[in-house]
DNA sequence: GTGAAGGTACACCGATCGGTTTCGCTCTGA
DNA sequence: TCAGAGCGAAACCGATCGGTGTACCTTCAC
């Protein structure tokens, strides 16, 4: 592990930081073979400053995508004082997503990209990425207990993979693949009942 | 390009063939990063005679993925004499590609892996592994053409998106997960009122 | 002033990368 | 019988890879 005080808490200010931050800029824009050297010469960090802090390469990937993570949920999901309904709550997400696809320089979701180049089973970043999918489907899920869903576990994890088709189908066709995301999940919500006429967590269809 | 007349008709029955499955293999298994020498080692070809067909590595890497790509396509779409409903053509579909993820060697769907691996955007893989999605899009759209769906395009996205976050899906768990496509399948069919009580040809709804 | 801590700069390591070249063997068709 | 194409084995190229070792600089507490 290999981690100083300085590093763990980050008030260090300057190199850790810059250097995470790089990483998860380039790691992103140009995948896992970024060498050393070029993460380095971006983030004004000398290889012999990262190999204090870290004792690999793939130690960094890891710690990039780990400090990338809460920022990037907290970019989808909503606010902690977003009192819509669930409905409205869980397509805001999706409506958010699409929009980050419009962005130039966008390139997919880091995570799912990860999980798809790291081809090791047990490499540590991909251990994040499988961290940041579950926190993904927590949230869907806990919207739709309280909208009372039958099944709460399934659906939450077909939203994940309407997020998840979404970034990839995108990648694969070179172009964002504008309202697809929105449409699934708007679809997916209206066979499972869980529309604005709804109120949250008053469940009105128990049978079947 | 570098084509030679043996190598275009694949009539050879050596060289060429053995180089590509090993590269198709090698690449799905262990990602973009394989070097030429593996590459040509599990062939049992040498670098010689590679560089003779190809003028370099993403020119193999693009010529395995397409000619993988039509085994790849038929061993997931109904075959000609398939006579049943389009909700059960495209369902077996689904089923068939959870079966895939059930394979022990199974890392995902290697066209939809490639797009995330290679960053490149005008990589000619890249197109292979549009053109594979296009003709998996194309397959539902005719289906639901055949059921009378109102809007055949955008169901038919969604469909292949549920393809992509399927595979993308599994990938990051690191695991299949089990009916999550069939069931998101069935649910956007049902939605769309595509039934096995519908007959197949006599489209009720004209529109569009 | 002094020494430890944290940092940069840079040369350096062995390994491997994509790609080229040379050599010699084998097969084939005239 | 012989020319020539096809191909494998292997040396070789410059570049780059992940990772180290060393020397020097700055900052700050004492």
């Amino acid at each position: 592990m290999n981690t100083s005080s300085t590093a763990e808490t980050g008030t260090d200010g300057g190199t850790v930081t810059r250097l995470l931050d790089a990483a998860a800029r380039l790691f992103y824009e140009q995948g896992v073979g970024v060498g050393i050297a070029a993460l380095c010469e971006a983030a004004g960090v000398s290889k012999r400053s990262m190999y204090q802090y870290f004792d690999s390469k793939d130690e960094v990937l890891a710690a990039a995508l780990a400090r990338s993570a809460p920022g990037h949920l907290a970019r989808l999901l909503p606010g902690p004082y977003d009192t819509t309904t669930p409905r409205a709550r869980i397509l805001g997400v999706f409506e958010r997503i699409e929009q980050t696809a419009a962005d130039p320089g966008y390139r997919g979701c880091p995570f799912v990209s990860i999980a798809s180049e790291v081809k090791v089973a047990d490499h540590p970043a991909r251990a994040v990425a499988r961290e940041f999918h579950d926190q993904l489907t927590a949230f869907f899920r806990g919207a739709l207990v309280e909208a009372g869903v039958r099944r709460p576990d399934l659906l939450a994890q077909q939203l994940t993979a309407v997020h998840d088709g979404f970034f990839s189908g995108s990648s694969v066709q070179g172009r964002p693949l504008r309202g697809l995301a929105t449409s699934m999940a708007a679809t997916l919500l209206d066979a499972a009942q869980v529309g604005t006429s709804r109120r949250s967590g008053t469940a009105a269809a128990p049978s079947t």
